[in-house]
DNA sequence: TTGACAAAATTAACAGTGTTAAGTAAATTG
DNA sequence: CAATTTACTTAACACTGTTAATTTTGTCAA
């Protein structure tokens, strides 16, 4: 057997690795409780010290693993984008034809903004400015959202079936028309809560008869 | 003279009214200090004690004018409230066509959303909740902003100029077609700000020929 | 196993926050 | 002028995020 590794060497880089590991988990753990927390008090409610309370670590540990509160709200905010951005994906793989495609994306968005409401606000309404900045380690294999919406409408220009906009416009349209109705259904201000699937469906159709070549 | 005060009355009743009067006053001072501080400091960073030093009392005072932090923020965002209704207002009054009153709302709308960001952001996408709390004292002839589009649409789909879709609904397609693109301008996240008018030129040209009968 | 060293976590402290209760100064009244 | 209401302040509490100093824990070589 010829390991290049003693066992002496295997073992230093083992407790070596584990020990980042727990580091890891320690940070994962963090992370973990303070969506949590954010979830159920918000963003105004939100406290470090009740995520230390929460994972039974002394508030100041937090630091050993996130710069400061904000740093921890990115990455709150950044799962979210993460899962976001795998909806929105899953959404265009579902289907091959552009028109379906499309739609099924701003299901997607929609949906997504129905069903995790508190992350939305942060993610697009409080704190906006996070989708701009560049993502934290550990987020190589990320899919940025926005490239999703402006690869499906641009690849139905191609196709001939999108009428010939500049993409980068039309996403912005389209991206617009979506957090338009979404974020205002969650303002909950003047709309009731059962007409935001017909608001939705009526501002998807009317893109779509204006889209379509 | 058969006035029905005598001069011991009206004086009380004067200094009375004098006392109101500054009360007011310094009411409206606390607020307008609480707002160029809230501008410059967003959201975040707007604290009372700020605002009690700016105005050279002490932070308890605020409290006898308003009933906490969050009562100063809603006189704030409402602030905003009264000159984005009056700003829509006048966009209704400013024609009587039905078409170019829809269109100038939307414009007005917008402008409001890119002269004050700030304040834009308070009262729509941090604390949304605020448009549909009651008013405060001292805003009785409060325009409801939404109430002029829904009249606008209305009258239109009455003179036979716009489709005739429920009001309330179509209210909350524009609504939303124009909140989506200020907010996403406004969070500046992927489009540049040129791309801003644009976008609302091609946002408003659709809702028109979608509306229009 | 022990002693040295590095890593991880904690305690103590600071400056700042919103907010309440008790006390003081000022204006108004009889 | 004395009594009393009104306006305001001071002191304090319970929080907050954050930094620096200290202690505990884990790892390694002798």
């Amino acid at each position: 057997m010829n390991s290049i590794s003693t066992r002496g060497e295997r073992l230093k880089k083992g407790s070596a690795s584990r020990r980042v590991q727990n580091k890891l988990d320690l940070k994962r753990q963090i992370l973990q409780a303070a969506m949590t927390l954010f979830e159920t008090h918000g963003y105004d409610g939100f406290s470090l010290r009740q995520v230390a309370e929460a994972i039974g670590y002394s508030p100041t540990t937090i630091y050993l693993y996130f710069k400061d509160k904000d740093e921890l709200l990115f990455n709150i905010a950044y799962e979210g984008f993460r899962d976001f951005g795998l909806a929105l994906q899953a959404a265009y793989d579902s289907s091959s034809d552009s028109h379906e495609r499309i739609w099924r994306i701003g299901r997607a968005y929609f949906d997504f903004g129905m069903n995790h409401p508190v992350h939305y606000r942060l993610m697009f309404m409080q704190r906006g400015e996070f989708l701009a900045q560049t993502a934290p380690t550990g987020y190589t294999d990320f899919v940025d959202s926005f490239s999703i919406l402006t690869r499906a409408l641009s690849e139905g220009m191609n196709e001939g079936k999108i009428k010939a906009f500049d993409p980068q416009m039309t996403g912005g349209l389209l991206w617009a028309s979506l957090h338009g109705v979404v974020s205002l259904v969650l303002t909950n201000s003047h709309l009731p809560l059962e007409t935001a699937e017909p608001l939705f469906a009526w501002q998807m159709q009317i893109l779509q008869r204006e889209l379509r070549l």
